[in-house]
DNA sequence: GGGATTCCTGACCAATCGGTCAGGATTTTC
DNA sequence: GAAAATCCTGACCGATTGGTCAGGAATCCC
């Protein structure tokens, strides 16, 4: 792995568990074994190095995304893509989003942060499209927030003793619980 | 509302949206319409004036908690009591919600931040004392932290057009519907 | 009226932040 | 082997931060 993306990699680790307002690129220096200036000789800025931290899942969201949006009315097949796409984003990008979500609001001139933020409404506009009433955009609400929040903060919620792959199909049999639609004959 | 009162509201708002970290003592003094020095006056220290504009709904979360640790052998009845009055505590309590969910770690001068930490712990503990499996205890989580953030973050998410009943009752109604048995006799 | 108390402030300070810069290593290329 | 390009760093800078302090108003109590 190149010195760069050491770097990226400590910041991402850095930026989920302490924020990004709280984390210095002195800490990230620090805990990269390299020197401050030697941070901004590879990202031009803090602002820049936040970005660069997090495009990679953030392209891999607006994939996500823009792939949803093309099945535009929501078949309950499309619905089921969805929710194992998504379910696979979270795990595979833990940190990025842990980021995002963690940190509504900082400065201007990180982008990603907005980009990530314009995303989110995009995938809750795409998933209520699919909805009936209040009450379901509610429950979709809850299943996509609170699948990225309890992943997240899977150290608080006590489910951190799971594996990965365990967890892959715990989340996507919540999800699918809650957002297809609910059949007497449970089917599988 | 005396003046020390409004400073802390307009810190709690402030914190809410911006964050901790990014909030200055600056800040919160401008938009309170009175000098920074006014505002370290009231309270000697940034930690402080945080950790007083959390006590109160910490102090709430804390009876919440305590309240459902004493009924302890998790019947029926007393989940959805949680239910119920978890869902009124989120709504009343939303900007301390967000506060607290939004910015895991920040300094070890900020007790309250590590205290909203412990009690949620205590809270993943005592909901999952309940479960029967791996699979409710992630949909438990699932359920908690879903509408903690969808509440939390509304705007994103698009529910923010329901009015403070309509909340109420979709957001009771949705963790009822994952946190209570299912009717159909679908046993694990 | 006049001290005592409470409330508030501008001016100031040390510390830390993000960021610059000139120059030293190290590696690459021919 | 030497010029070029890349990588890295300590020293430094202006701006901002949390916090201090001496003192000015306003209110209260007698």
């Amino acid at each position: 792995m190149s010195q760069r993306d050491r770097i990226l990699h400590v910041a991402l680790q850095r930026f989920a568990h302490h924020g990004i307002a709280a984390t210095t690129i002195q800490d990230v220096a620090d805990h990269a074994d390299v020197s401050k200036a030697s941070v901004l000789y590879h990202f031009s800025s803090k602002a820049e190095l936040v970005n660069q931290a997090l495009t990679p899942s953030l392209d891999a969201l607006e994939a996500l995304i823009s792939g949803m949006e093309d099945h535009s009315a929501g078949s309950e097949g499309m619905r089921e893509g969805f929710i194992s796409s998504f379910v696979d984003f979270l795990i595979d990008h833990r940190l990025a989003t842990h980021v995002v979500v963690s940190h509504p609001y900082l400065a201007d001139d990180i982008t990603s942060l907005g980009r990530a933020q314009k995303m989110m409404g995009r995938m809750a506009q795409a998933v209520s499209e699919q909805t009936t009433g209040d009450d379901d955009r509610l429950r979709f609400g809850v299943a996509v927030s609170g699948a990225t929040y309890a992943l997240v903060s899977s150290g608080m919620l006590g489910v951190d003793t799971l594996d990965e792959e365990s967890l892959r199909e715990g989340l996507q049999k919540v999800l699918s619980d809650m957002m297809l639609s609910r059949t007497p004959e449970v089917t599988e």
